[in-house]
DNA sequence: TGATATATGTGCATGATTGAACAATCATTT
DNA sequence: AAATGATTGTTCAATCATGCACATATATCA
């Protein structure tokens, strides 16, 4: 359907806008400019203005885009119009606290099921979502026709369990795992490795540290 | 002490490459290739040879790098041989997942105190974490020198917590709430949006999708 | 010792992303 | 109806990031 070409950087701020204009709109707003959203979302005017422009002319010059619509054709763009099902891989500390994120409210996404190997938890519903045994992967998520996963197993079991994953025909991964697993080349794996943004951050405060050092000299 | 002009692509990736040291000095290996690094990654090797060589030339030709001695040699560049210690603000789910999250062991950080409104929680310790109500803010973290934050509280308190953080001296803040918090210039953010992550996943996957029904056609 | 294989460090070309600037266009007011 | 003001959509130049390709240097083996 979507024959346009949008560019990696701006498909991953389109969640963005979406969320803030969400808020416009319970807000009531009725019409926002690119400078306005820029502010909330602190990317540049004119990158908004471009990344709009990807999907067609969406505003009107002098006045600005309408809330309403550019909410309503960007909730079909993201699928957001539809509920997606996700499945959670690894019921620890990380994950029990994702079964508890709210991803439907604004983003229209739930978890619909969970996987583990602890006998503990398998068999028991946690937050509302039933927690399966690792065994019963392949054929729940063909009985519920999910094919995205969120893994959150001990590093160590990383790369086994995405194999797993691949057996049983998820296609979206997003890997809160150290590990870079590696997958088919038809199932696209997003990580998210909370270490090393944090530790990222610490060499960015570091390095600014020393420049203004080096500045007062 | 470091004058180095480092990309902020090859600053993101230093931790990568740091904790994949770790592993392959663990595992007794003495040399390592720009391309075996590459496939442990999945960065480029090329792209791993010029980020070392931001550094100087720490390889050699003919031979690869010493994993013991570019272990200890980032070990210094990313401040791994002292502690860095960061509060956690907000101890919700969340919250309580990071508490147990070992950032340690391959990274020597760790959450030395949180801080909370619940009354039912604060002055307990938890994970063994101890968690203060938020007016203590201020004199813990003087007290403890700390100047990196993790922020994990509900979206409509966001900025109002960051900002007394900002005012506590906080540098450094791991934002995981949806909202774009505005900071002074002097503070570093780093956002973590675990639903717009995900939504970009699912987006990719549609587009991936649309791309191979139209080459069908 | 000489030949061969290996792997670094880097020049270069290409592609992606960004922000400034501005003409084009629309709304609003006089 | 004309003038004014606001804001879009887009061109352009500059910056950043990537991966290829290869000269250079080292190790290894005959």
């Amino acid at each position: 359907m979507e024959k346009i070409k949008i560019p990696k950087a701006t498909a991953k701020r389109l969640p963005l806008y979406y969320r803030y204009l969400i808020i416009l709109n319970e807000e009531g707003k009725e019409k926002v400019s690119s400078t306005e959203l820029s502010e909330a979302v602190q990317v540049d005017s004119a990158s908004i203005r471009r990344d709009f422009s990807y999907f067609g002319a969406l505003g009107k010059r002098g006045y600005g885009y309408d809330v309403k619509s550019l909410l309503s054709f960007f909730k079909k763009i993201l699928n957001q119009d539809t509920l997606t099902n996700v499945a959670l891989v690894g019921v620890g500390n990380l994950g029990r606290a994702l079964l508890n994120y709210n991803f439907k409210r604004s983003n229209n996404i739930r978890i619909s099921c969970a996987f583990d190997i602890n006998q503990d938890i398998t068999g028991r519903i946690l937050s509302g979502v039933p927690v399966y045994d690792m065994s019963e992967l392949k054929q729940q998520l063909s009985d519920q026709q999910i094919s995205i996963a969120i893994l959150t197993v001990p590093s160590e079991q990383a790369q086994a369990t995405a194999n797993q994953m691949f057996e049983a025909g998820i296609k979206g991964v997003m890997n809160f795992t150290p590990i870079r697993i590696s997958a088919p080349s038809t199932v696209r794996v997003q990580n998210v490795d909370l270490a090393t943004e944090l530790q990222t951050l610490i060499y960015f405060l570091e390095s600014d540290e020393a420049a203004k050092e080096s500045n007062e000299e």
